[in-house]
DNA sequence: TTGTATGCGTTATCAT
DNA sequence: ATGATAACGCATACAA
């Protein structure tokens, strides 16, 4: 196990070259060659295994198959069939740890389908949307699934997708009619807030990244509008866009929060994970202690929020099951299912920690 | 943009099946005719254009081109070149963000130079291996970057990569003489030390994930003893392998550590993300304070490491960087490059915070 | 300089 | 039940 460690200083590749011809990948023609049988039946057995088969001759293109280890070239089958057994997933950011959450779920699913994964990363370069889908367009991949910003979503059915089944994650298209996936974020946010509200917080900031034309945080600035306004009076509720890389913006705002509090601790309702870091940030450059001076709780749970500070209180979103869910409708599309497009709500869970326990 | 909450309760999908016959992909064929010259031609102007041209023919084949908004399909093009311009890249768990920063450095250099991504999760199944590479051998990749456990190496060289180019990142294997690019694991191991040294600290706990067969788990863990070896004899350290559902072991292995100190505090040497969670989480239900009852400092920095307790004390590895190096690498054996197999080992960067200041 | 013909590895449509 | 053959979309050797 220790020459695990080793590495030879220099060697040269030819054992990889060599390698190379002994193990060139046999074709369709060799397996029918070597079991004396036509191409078609090769075919045939690989196939249509059902049907039509003698039993002899079935056995002699199984050995032959087995022997030079052959498997087809999806390539061609590709060329022939016009289907791929390809998927493409465009996610806007895969430092996001959602879309990863997302991207394995899916992958998961597709894997078990007998499906690739072409993953294409935006890397929140929304501009390159329409580029990503023609790449994964172009490698004939058999559906969609979209996370992403979607500033052409008119250019986007137009063109891109050439009308195969497209699956949205979590960030809503205008215009585009199709199957949705999504944590519930009317549901998320009433669970942060109820969480709080229970707790005696009274005045709330929600503060998320700016809202542009993102749908999930336009639902969520929305909902958190909605609950606040129809609770009692007593309860307050802000909006703060804070971007990504202007701390002081944030800093200003939790001050404004504070004070508008006036000596009752103030709660913070935080959008996603990419701005509770940023909160708690903040809150760590003011001073101030988590679920004593502010109250926080944000919609993502990660496998830190537990052991920052008291605990950060979180909304968990169903990840995996997001992915999942996703694969498996664009699946059913692939596979012909035309009713109208779905709306598929998973509800988030909550995870109260210390952050909004005074 | 209110409208984005929208959701139409269903329509048809119909739009999408008529906009499919108005957008099928446009074949060389299609082209030709449309230019009235022969598929060869527009073969020619698009591979070739440099040499043979005819001015007036070229024009009306660039025409056709953008009239048509044709795009050659890779598949085909795969099919007929035996290149697919695809480089496969297989990751041992998605979920570990390490695995992320390199995909993504990985995939922007990739796709630079023209190339996309076939990723291949094995979701720490490593049995599996050797099935992903065939997956995406069989669709022609061009060559391979691997991040995996490595359990069948031999067989792996023989079959799976078919004598295509492979690099290798962070985890070398057995016998595979092939480029290898990875944090020097000594020297960051050597921060780690010389920094917990340099504060005081002398007895020291290294904590890793189980060895096995990893090189990069056994390369820290023998750097970590050689290092403790050659210190002066105040110092004494030692090695914890730290199964990932076992926080009891761990739970006891800080216990001793702490006993073997004798009322110094000791510190823990983190092998990786994961496992400094994990060490934290140990912390936290011993009751300890990090940076006062024992130090703490970790291989891999991550965006929460500044906000637990102290903050937590890194090594940081240049990940964008590692991936665009393995690609980088790829891309030039694609190329042909032939010269010995390379070692490239990149330093990490010192992040002292909290949980290492007493 | 341009066109014709062939083949990449499959599958599917004919025959037999 | 099996075999010959065309076609998928493209690149290229060869002919013109």
């Amino acid at each position: 196990m220790a020459l695990l460690f080793m590495r030879p200083g220099c060697c040269l590749s030819d054992s990889l070259h060599t390698m190379k011809k002994s193990t060139v990948r046999s074709t369709i023609a060799d397996v029918a060659r070597h079991a004396g049988v036509s191409k078609a039946t090769v075919s045939r057995f690989l196939n249509h295994r059902e049907t039509l088969l003698s039993p002899q001759i079935a056995a002699r293109v199984e050995a032959a198959v087995t022997e030079l280890g052959y498997v087809p070239s999806p390539m061609a089958q590709a060329l022939k069939r016009g289907r791929s057994r390809l998927v493409g997933l465009v996610v806007a950011d895969i430092a996001n740890p959602y879309s990863v959450a997302v991207l394995r779920g899916a992958e998961h699913a597709c894997r078990q389908a007998g499906y690739l994964v072409m993953l294409f990363n935006l890397g929140n370069e929304s501009e390159r949307e329409s580029a990503g889908l023609r790449a994964l367009s172009s490698y004939k991949v058999e559906g969609f699934i979209l996370n992403t910003m979607g500033h052409d979503a008119g250019a986007l059915l137009e063109t891109a997708t050439q009308g195969r089944p497209v699956v949205l994650v979590d960030r809503l298209h205008r215009g585009l009619d199709v199957d949705f996936i999504s944590l519930d974020n009317q549901q998320a946010i009433q669970q942060c807030i109820e969480h709080v509200l229970a707790l005696g917080y009274r005045d709330l900031l929600l503060v998320t990244e700016p809202l542009g034309i993102v749908s999930s945080r336009l639902e969520r600035a929305r909902a958190f509008e909605a609950f606040v306004a129809s609770s009692e009076s007593s309860v307050s509720g802000q909006c703060f866009e804070s971007a990504i890389d202007d701390d002081a913006g944030l800093v200003e705002a939790l001050k404004a929060l504070r004070l508008r509090a006036a000596g009752r601790p103030p709660a913070v309702v935080s959008a996603n994970a990419v701005i509770t870091l940023q909160v708690v940030a903040a809150v760590a450059q003011l001073g101030w202690q988590l679920g004593k001076d502010i109250g926080l709780i944000g919609i993502d749970d990660t496998p830190w929020a537990p052991y920052i500070g008291p605990g950060i209180s979180a909304v968990a979103q169903p990840t995996d099951q997001l992915g999942h869910l996703a694969a498996r409708c664009l699946l059913q599309r692939i596979g012909g299912l035309d009713t109208p497009a779905r709306n598929l709500l998973l509800p988030g869970s909550l995870k109260p920690r210390g952050s909004t326990i005074p």
